[in-house]
RNA sequence: GGUGGGGUACCGAAGCGGUCAAACGGGGCAGACUGUAAAUCUGCUGGCUCAAGCCUUCGUAGGUUCGAAUCCUACCCCCACCA
C-alpha cells in the first residue's frame, strides 16, 4: 500500500493539490511538515502531522521535520483570531530544542536509508537581509492574492484588532521555507494541518514562479471530538508530550477516556498496528464495547511509543490501583508514593494533624482538591469526596494522623477519577 | 464628528429603588445508571461559616436615598444608523 492509499485508508487526507498522488507514486520522495515552537512542548494536537511523517517514512519516503525557529519569532496568523504576542528569541530557541527531542520517539533519524531529517528555518531566515527578501521573495507575492487568503481575510473582516504587518508577512516566510527545502533538499511536498492550506499553496506558487517547477501539498483534517471539545484538551488543560507537563499516567488516561464515537477514528490516525488488527479493534468496539479493548489498545500503544515500556508500566500500574477499586489502606507507603507520583499532590505539616486534627474542608480547600472550603463541604454532602478510597459521609469530619497511611499519606479522591495525594510533612511549621 | 442602543456572575441573557448573591439557558462539578464511554435523570454551582449571619460582586469613580444592579453626574469601552 503506498503512502497516499495509506493516508486515505486512515482518513488522514483532507485535501491535496493537483497531481500530488501521482507524484508520490514514485519512490524516494521527500516531504516536510513544519512545527512552530510556540510552546515549550508539543501537545497531542500536533500528533496528526507527526503521524503523517511517520507513515511517509514507513512508505519509504524521506521525512523532514522543520522546526520553525525563525517563523516562530513572527507568528502564524492562520486559524488565529487575534494578533499574538511575540516570543523572545530565547524562548523560541528553547522551545525549538524541546520540539526536536519530542519528535525522536516517532521517527527514525538514523540507521535507515530514508532517515528523517530535522532542520531549523532560523538557519536561513536568520541571515536573510530585508532588502534581499523583498526583492527575491516579496516580488512574487501579489498583495491582492494574499488578501484573499482565509487567514488574512478572516482577520481583516472579523472583529478585533486586525492583523499586523508582521503576521501578514508570515505567509512569505513559510513559502520561502518551502522554496529552500525544495532547492536545498529536493523536497517537493509539504504536509500540514488543514489550516496550513493557504501557506502551503503559497509556497507552491513561489516555487513555480522562481524555478518554474512543480511542487505539491496535502493537508490533514482537523481532529474533532464527539463532545465538541477541542481535541487534546482536558479539564487540566492541554495534553502535552512532555512528561513533566503531562505525566505518562495522565497521557494514558487521556486516551483511555476517548469517547466511543472517536476511538475508531483515532485508531486509524495514530495506531501503527497492522490494518487487520485495527479493523479487529473496530469490530470489538462495535460488538462488545463494554470490554473496552479498543481504547485500551490505543492508550497502550500511544503511551508506549511516547514514554517507553517503563512509562507505560507505571501508567498501567497506577491505573489498576486507582480504578481497580482496591482498598488503598492495605498498600505499603512506598507503593503509594510510586503509584501516586503522577497525581497532583500537596503537603501538610504533621503538627496540623495532631490531637484534634484539621477540619477536612479546610484541608481540601487549602490543598486545592476543591477550589474553596465551601465547595469542599458541598462535595462531601453530595458524596463526591473519598479519603483512601472510602466515601466521606460528614463534612464536619476532622482529619488526624490516624487517617494517614503509615502516618505519611492521605489519598483524596474527588468524584470518580480525580485523585490528590497529601503528604504529611515530617515536622516544621 | 452626529444620533440612538448597550456594558450583569465562567459564557449567553433577564432584572430596572427594597422580597437580588441576582430568574432562565449553556458550561462546569457531583450523584444515580454504566464500561474509567455516550445519552438520560437528580442535586450543586461568589467567599467565610455547623448555623443564624457576615463579607465581596451587576463597566469605572463619585452622588441621591433609611435602602441602588436598578435613580443622578462624570469618565472609559462596545454596538447600530448617519457623516
Amino acid at each position: 500500500m503506498d503512502f497516499f492509499e495509506e493516508l486515505r485508508w486512515r482518513g488522514m487526507l483532507q485535501d491535496s493539490t493537483e497531481g500530488t498522488e501521482k507524484a508520490f507514486a514514485r519512490p524516494g520522495q521527500t516531504a516536510y511538515v513544519g512545527f512552530d515552537p510556540t510552546a515549550a512542548s508539543l501537545h497531542v494536537g500536533h500528533l496528526l502531522p507527526v503521524m503523517g511523517l511517520v507513515h511517509l517514512q514507513r512508505a519509504g519516503h524521506t521525512p523532514i521535520a522543520l522546526v520553525g525557529g525563525g517563523t516562530g519569532l513572527i507568528g502564524d496568523p492562520s486559524g488565529k483570531r487575534e494578533e499574538r504576542k511575540l516570543l523572545t528569541r530565547d524562548e523560541v530557541a528553547a522551545n525549538a530544542g524541546a520540539v526536536r527531542a519530542q519528535l525522536e520517539p516517532f521517527l527514525e533519524f538514523k540507521g535507515v536509508s530514508n532517515a528523517a531529517r530535522l532542520v531549523n528555518n532560523l538557519e536561513w531566515l536568520g541571515e536573510l537581509s530585508m532588502l534581499d527578501f523583498l526583492r527575491d521573495v516579496g516580488k512574487h507575492f501579489p498583495v491582492n492574492v494574499m488578501l484573499r487568503k482565509d487567514s488574512v481575510r478572516g482577520r481583516l473582516e472579523g472583529e478585533g484588532p486586525g492583523l499586523s504587518y508582521t503576521e501578514f508577512s508570515y505567509l512569505l516566510l513559510q513559502s520561502y521555507d518551502f522554496l529552500r527545502l525544495f532547492t536545498d533538499h529536493g523536497c517537493r511536498f509539504q504536509l500540514g494541518g488543514s489550516d496550513q492550506w493557504g501557506n502551503i499553496t503559497g509556497g507552491i506558487d513561489l516555487i513555480r514562479r522562481v524555478t518554474g517547477k512543480k511542487a505539491f501539498g496535502a493537508v490533514f483534517p482537523l481532529i474533532t471530538t464527539a463532545s465538541g471539545v477541542k481535541f487534546g484538551k482536558t479539564e487540566a488543560g492541554a495534553v502535552w508530550l512532555d512528561p513533566d507537563r503531562t505525566s505518562p499516567y495522565r497521557f494514558y488516561q487521556f486516551w483511555m477516556n476517548t469517547d466511543d464515537e472517536d476511538v475508531a477514528r483515532y485508531l486509524r490516525y495514530f495506531s501503527l498496528q497492522p490494518h487487520a488488527e485495527i479493523e479487529g479493534l473496530e469490530e470489538s468496539l462495535r460488538d462488545r464495547p463494554q470490554e473496552r479493548e479498543a481504547p485500551e489498545a490505543l492508550a497502550i500503544e500511544m503511551t508506549r511509543r511516547l514514554h517507553g515500556e517503563t512509562g507505560l508500566a507505571r501508567a498501567r500500574r497506577a491505573t489498576e490501583i486507582l480504578f481497580g477499586g482496591e482498598a488503598i489502606e492495605g498498600l505499603p507507603a512506598t507503593d503509594i508514593e510510586d503509584i501516586f507520583s503522577d497525581v497532583p499532590s500537596s503537603e501538610v505539616p504533621a503538627s496540623a494533624l495532631e490531637g484534634e486534627g484539621e477540619a477536612v474542608v479546610a484541608l481540601l480547600g487549602d490543598a486545592g482538591v476543591t477550589p474553596s472550603r465551601g465547595e469542599a463541604r458541598r462535595a462531601i454532602e453530595q458524596g463526591g469526596i473519598y479519603l483512601n478510597n472510602r466515601r466521606l459521609e460528614d463534612s464536619r469530619t476532622r482529619i488526624t494522623l490516624d487517617d494517614a497511611i503509615e502516618g505519611r499519606f492521605l489519598v483524596f479522591r474527588r468524584g470518580k477519577k480525580r485523585y490528590h495525594l497529601v503528604r504529611v510533612g515530617t515536622g516544621g511549621p
